[in-house]
Formats: C-alpha cells, structure tokens, sequence
DNA sequence: GTATACAGACCAACCAGTCGGTCTTTAAAA
DNA sequence: TTTTAAAGACCGACTGGTTGGTCTGTATAC
C-alpha cells in the first residue's frame, strides 16, 4: 500500500481494514505509524546488507567479489520489490531516530560496493581512471533505479537483468585487455558459483 | 522545501509564510496544493525534453547524440536540483489527470535516449549483445540516481560528473576495438561542441 | 468602475493516536 | 486435575490537533 499510494497516502484505518485487524491491536504492536515504516526499510536493508557481506567474503578477486554484490543485490528485486521501493521513496519521511539506524546500514552497504571497486584499481584488474567515488554512485544508481520500472513477470528475469547490468559494469570498469578475447568470459562467475550458499 | 521534507511535509501555510505571501495570493494563483506539485514536475521535464530534443538534432552520429543527452541531462542538475528531487521523490502523490501530462513527457524523453542506443547499434557503434530496453534504464538509472547524492558545491564540478558517466557508459556500450587506442578520444564531443547553442 | 491581486480569519474534514473494555493464553496455586 | 489470576492480544468508538481550502473584504491597475 505504501509502495503505491505513498506513507501519507494511506492511513492506519486502510492498513487496519485490508489486514483484517484492528486499530487497537495495530497500536499494540506499533508504538507508531513512523515505526511500522522503520520496520519495512530495516527489514530490507538488514537483509541486503547481509547477502553484501557474504558475497565478498565468499569471493577474493575483487572482479568476483562486484559480479556477486550486484547479483545479490538485484536478485532481492523478486522478494523486497515492495520494501524497496518504500525504502527509496518514503526515506524522508522516517523520524530522525529512526532515519540514523537506517543510515548506518545503507552507509555500510555502500561501503562495501565502494571496497570492491577501490580493491579492483588497486589489483590491477579496475581501469586506472575511474574514480571510485563516483564509479560507485553509479552502479549504484544504475541497479537501485531498477525499483521504478521493474515488475514481475516482465519479458525478462530478474536474473536476466542482473546479468545484464553485471556485463555493462564490467565493460565499463575492467581494463580493455581483460575484455577482448575469451578472458572477459573466463572472469564472469558462473550461475553456480554465484547461488553461494546462504 | 518540498525536496527537503516532502509534499506531506509543508503545509501550505509554511509555503506563504516562507515566501512572506499569504494564503489568498497563493490560492489566487494555484488552484490547489497539488497544482503546485504539478507545475514543479512540469518545469523540469518540460525544459530537459527541449534540451534533449535538440542534443539529438545537433548529432547525427549515435555515440554523439548518446554523450549530448547524458551531458545536458547531468548538467540540469545544478539548475534544477529541487525541482528533480520532487520530481522523483513525489510522483505517487500527484492527481492523476496531472500524472498522464508528465508521464507522456517523461516518456517522451525516455523515447529519445532508447532510440539513440538503437541507433548506435543499428549503425554498428554499439555492441550487438546489449538489450536496448535495459540498456536503456541502466543508463537512465545511473544519470537520475544523481539526486540523491549530488550537492553543490561538491569536491567534483557538475560537468566531471557528466564526463564521467560518458565515460562509464561508453565503454559499456561500445564495440572494442572503438574503445583501444587512439579513436575513442576522438569519438568523445569536445567541450566546446558540447555547449551547442540553445 | 470593473477586473485582478492579494490578505487573513475561519471552517469542515481528516487522521494518528488513546482508552476503556473484552477475549484468550499462560502458568502458578489449590 | 481443576481453579484462578495475571499478562498479553485485540477491539473500535472517540478525540484533539492539524491542514487544505473558502470566503469576505481591501487595495491597486487599467
């Protein structure tokens, strides 16, 4: 409801009746209509967060260490469509105690995109003259913007799409000598290796 | 102050008392809060579509005409920060007869930039294996997603920032032997070139 | 003298949150 | 095993503050 009609769009009374409850037992379990808000962005990014830190602890190779992040990440796309689209949507609204917990976890989040991409400069396998700064806000913007357009079931999967963006950030950031040839076929991970066990 | 705290989150006496106006004049030239709303969204796309349309004009070539619409869409922002941010922050909230006008321009500009990515490959720039539809979104996500981070005065100037995205985005999309050596400096549009005349 | 521009007190609707109360579960006491 | 009392879950009518919008009145421009 939230991800259509907006926070202020909807009010307790539409939650209450489509849920079948009540208003008194809504209260019961929410101090507030701002916490029943916090709680949809944390469950997400809580989730997320965690699927990120696995992937890079699963892979070394800072290559594979982005494909799995992005991977990770758009595959939440089936499952949190909904939590994410409030997430990006109705963030002003969070009251600034809640707003703070959920800043730390996107920062970290962000961080760790933004690790993956400084190790791949530094190893060698990274163009030298991206920045990474903005190379992350990027890809970034590139795979959150999926919420506004994405819908299930479209002509393609959300695996599809995911190995889409993984070959156009590749393109973008690897170096020319890694692309050409079947050595750029030979870094991509394989739809095995990339359902890593969680 | 509505990109700060949203639609939901200035009344419209915080409006007329920030522009020391008063609730009569306002009404006398909006017909409602959401008319404002409106012409905010208005303004943006209306403006950006006519600096699009004639990016594409000025450029025969698809590669140029892709990095003449990214550069005068990223260069937008510092004009139009506040206006993008309710733009895509607070779409859910406007009426829908208001809702159908900015849709049918916001796809409009959609329109311009896919047909540019078709070009490019229909002309053979571009790399074959790159769906144009997705393309199309990653491209766009990457640009949009810049409001949520950009803020002047940052330790990058709004032109850099574009630069960089052609730069990202064109080694996504081109075939490799445009990218190696020499003619890929040639294939990006000179700064001077890139201020066509408006 | 008529139309436009603006002012600000006022109002009706709406909505998050409250509160007194009921039903159900739990677990200790008999 | 039965009794009982306390805690937890849930209900829904009600309220007080807020807010978009109205309306009457005034000043200025043409």
């Amino acid at each position: 409801m939230f991800e259509k009609h907006g926070f202020h769009g909807v009010t307790v009374n539409q939650i209450v009746d489509k849920t079948g409850t009540s208003k008194g037992g809504f209260y019961h379990h929410f101090t507030s209509k701002d916490e029943l808000l916090f709680v949809i962005h944390d469950a997400f990014i809580t989730y997320v967060l965690e699927k990120a830190t696995i992937a890079t602890e699963t892979f070394a190779n800072p290559t594979e260490k982005l494909q799995a992040i992005i991977k990770v990440f758009v595959k939440t796309f089936d499952l949190y469509k909904a939590h994410i689209s409030v997430f990006y949507q109705e963030t002003i609204y969070l009251k600034p105690a809640y707003e703070n917990r959920i800043k730390k976890k996107r920062d970290q989040f962000k961080q760790i995109l933004l690790n993956a991409i400084r190790e791949g400069k530094e190893a060698g396998e990274f163009r030298d003259d991206i920045p990474v700064d903005i190379t992350t806000m990027a890809i970034l913007g590139m795979v959150n913007w999926t919420y506004k357009w994405y819908q299930q079931p479209g002509t393609k999967t959300i695996d599809e799409i995911g190995s889409i963006y993984v070959d156009l950030i590749l393109h973008a950031v690897l170096k020319a000598d890694s692309i050409s040839g079947d050595t750029y076929q030979q870094l991509l991970i394989s739809s095995v290796k990339q359902d890593f066990h969680i």
